[in-house]
DNA sequence: TATGTCATGTAACTGGTTACATGATTGC
DNA sequence: GCAATCATGTAACCAGTTACATGACATA
């Protein structure tokens, strides 16, 4: 249960679209993968170094300014799509905020609804971010651009299930009051 | 930025359910915050020892036939209390299912499919578990019962979310091929 | 007496975060 | 000349997992 690190997938990915220095890659996966993944500068620059000692991802100062870009190799192309079909090892489930639901009654009524309404909150804007997005991917099709929409569909859909959740719950704590 | 272990909260929370024992506590955990929470032995044991050592929760062997049974005390019950209004952090998001989509050309549509149809599957099974537990919930009401309702229904509009999520995704790769 | 469940723990590991340090380049 | 952004890295820390070890009790 070798549990290899996902980012290693992450960066392998950013880097099958596009070549990009190490700083660009975390500013790509923060705006186009936002909704579901996350990596810190202490992860990619490591993972990149490793990749580069392994022949997967090389170095070219094409054309820069500052810093290097990466690209992938042929090599790193295919253990790309070796990892790709690994199995899914999601992470444990730990949801802070149903966690504090669940023991709801030791927090009041009150503060309970104020979380549920910072959900709805976030939910909103996060419609937005995603027709934002969707639009720019459908303005520039691509072969990829279906699988974007896929994740991005993905999020429309949380995002208006914790719309349609909230609205449940703040009414079972509307009815507790009566 | 402490970073508290989360799991004292979970522990905590609990026990001011009902006394336990570490081994009960674990299944309790998995049986029914088991949607969006998880503790491994491995981090239960340990914070429980913490807990007594600093007085928050107490051991009685009362009535046991072997091991002993953990239950809060005041200034345990005080700290849960505190420990709940702590700002919700949450892990960054992680999502592999996602993560694989988002490169699903380089991964191809029938393994994209049979990835999407896994939910599918996961989700009907959710949603039954979901129904067996409300009723478990309903049957017995209790001053926690709404808000166990709550997280309760949020699994259940994530799960609908994820089916129809899957129903949109699955259509986008079937125009696809024609 | 063997098997399964209840029960408690520890040790090693590691993925990932945070915080810090540093410097180049660009635009005002 | 200054501020903001681009860019690269490292070191310390830690939450949480995995795997292992052990033993009591019930029951078939």
């Amino acid at each position: 249960m070798s549990r290899r690190s996902q980012t290693e997938i992450a960066v392998l990915g950013g880097l099958s679209v596009e070549p990009m220095t190490g700083y660009a890659l975390r500013q790509a996966i923060t705006e186009t993968l936002g909704h579901f993944w996350h990596e810190s500068f202490g992860q990619i620059y490591p993972t990149l170094a490793a990749l580069e000692a392994s022949g997967l991802v090389r170095r070219t100062s094409a054309g820069q300014t500052s810093g290097s870009q990466f690209e992938i190799t042929a090599d790193g192309l295919a253990r790309l799509r070796e990892r790709l079909t690994e199995p899914i090892e999601s992470a444990p489930p730990r949801n802070g905020l149903l966690l504090r639901l669940f023991f709801g009654r030791l927090l009041g009524a009150d503060v309970c609804r104020n979380l549920i309404e910072a959900v709805q909150e976030r939910a909103h804007l996060d419609l937005e971010t995603f027709a934002q997005l969707r639009s720019e991917v459908s303005a520039d099709p691509d072969p990829h651009s279906d699988y974007w929409l896929i994740t991005i569909a993905a999020g429309e859909h949380g995002a208006r299930a914790q719309l349609e959740w909230a609205h449940e719950a703040l009414e079972i704590l509307a009815r507790q009051r009566n």
